[in-house]
DNA sequence: CCAAGTTTTTATACGCGTATAGAAAGTAGC
DNA sequence: GCTACTTTCTATACGCGTATAAAAACTTGG
């Protein structure tokens, strides 16, 4: 029965979600806000707002989208490596929408089309041998790791691109080399190190110390065996 | 020679500051607006900004009051655990702040007098044996890892303070448990699940695989160092 | 056809961070 | 004392997200 009660509308949620994919491809992540957006579905504002909770909201429903999208890479049978492919197939992911910083600030993860992520990455901890409890513990870590790197790179991008007087070059400068020794031996070169995507060490650390602690005793299964040095 | 040219300051820094303080206790974290501010010293909102250079920087000035004040611990000799102390430190003196949140969207680390988290850890690292690149690669790694844990904590506690309608019982609720059995088996204990605080398991598992990375079979790592051509 | 009820859309308004322009209040050189 | 110069402060304005209230456009029951 298509006839319900009460006015008619005018718009959809489909329709603002895929004007707002229009507007970013259009005219960039900035353009994207509440007010330009009504005017590119042709209405007001706050009409809007019958159709999505708030803008946060809606970016999520964007995500979603994209995460639809997203090819998922191939998994190794290895069930430390298959966590670690997960995790960064995750991270690339997100690294690649511009206005994810927005999303982030949310809890854990996630919009339903992504749950793919989190299935996979506690299913390969369990078959690593982590009651499932542990596993989705070691998802959240995993999350909050992923979560943080993406916040921080997202804002050293910004800071480059804004050619900001770089504050820490300025901290840097007037260091205490008393107090504050491996910093000051570190001296000039923070910019240069800060600079390197830690992201896929930072992960195979972050299953390896996962794993061990599980298992009590430290299988073997961590232990990169072979195809270890792929990088983002 | 306390004569300057130009027109006498009515405020400075300082004064900003401390009534941004002052703000904060009396009226909490929400009512910190440039605006309100401006009203509480005696003056114009944009004449704040010829003292701080916008809100983030005045919030990063904050914490930076709040560093100094912070006690610091007592820390073991033994490196790991000397390294999990220090980030330890670093997450409670950030996780007692309300609006820290804003300040971690910007890079790594750190206001000024909180610079002696960073140095503690990097140091610790190096007596673990790390050399000192990689000693500053495990504090940038430890520094996301906290940073995304506050930020997911931040996001919980104002959804838990809201109400609002939790929509991950809706995802939860509509789960396809074909396609992901692991999540449909967590089903309602996710809640749950996710409420506990599982930071220090994470960053003690992270500190365990940068130690075993960096040493055991750490030196198979190190073999791209010379060749490190990667992107951010 | 009309009143009641329901859903969607519009109008208006608030406070936010901050860009921009210029006024105000000093010092310094003549 | 006047002019130039510098620094600080004020006035005004923009676009933002969104709260609130009312209007508009339907369906339904009488």
């Amino acid at each position: 029965m298509p006839a319900r009660t009460g006015r008619p509308p005018k718009i959809s949620r489909a329709d603002i979600v895929s004007a707002a994919h229009r507007l970013i491809e259009a005219e960039g992540t900035e353009s994207l806000t509440m007010r330009r957006l009504a005017r590119e579905v042709g209405t007001t504002p706050m009409a809007l707002y019958h159709h999505v909770h708030d803008k946060e909201e809606l970016l999520l429903l964007l995500l979603d989208d994209y995460a639809a999208a997203m090819p998922r890479p191939e998994l190794p049978d290895e069930p430390g490596e298959r966590m670690a492919a997960a995790a960064i197939a995750m991270h690339e992911a997100l690294a690649g929408v511009p206005w994810i910083v927005d999303v982030l600030r949310a809890d854990d993860l996630l919009s339903v089309n992504a749950l793919w992520y989190p299935e996979t990455i506690i299913d390969a901890a369990v078959r690593a041998g982590l009651p499932l409890e542990r596993a989705v513990a070691a998802y959240r870590i995993i999350w909050h790791y992923t979560a943080g790197e993406i916040t921080a790179r997202a804002a050293a991008l910004r800071r480059r691109e804004e050619g900001r007087p770089t504050y820490r070059r300025q901290v840097f400068g007037a260091l205490d080399a008393e107090a504050l020794p491996r910093l000051a031996e570190v001296g000039g070169r923070w910019e240069e190190l800060t600079a390197r995507d830690t992201y896929g060490e930072g992960l195979r650390a972050l299953v390896a110390g996962l794993l061990i602690n599980g298992l009590a005793t430290g299988r073997s299964s961590v232990k990169r065996s072979g195809s270890d040095d792929q990088m983002d």
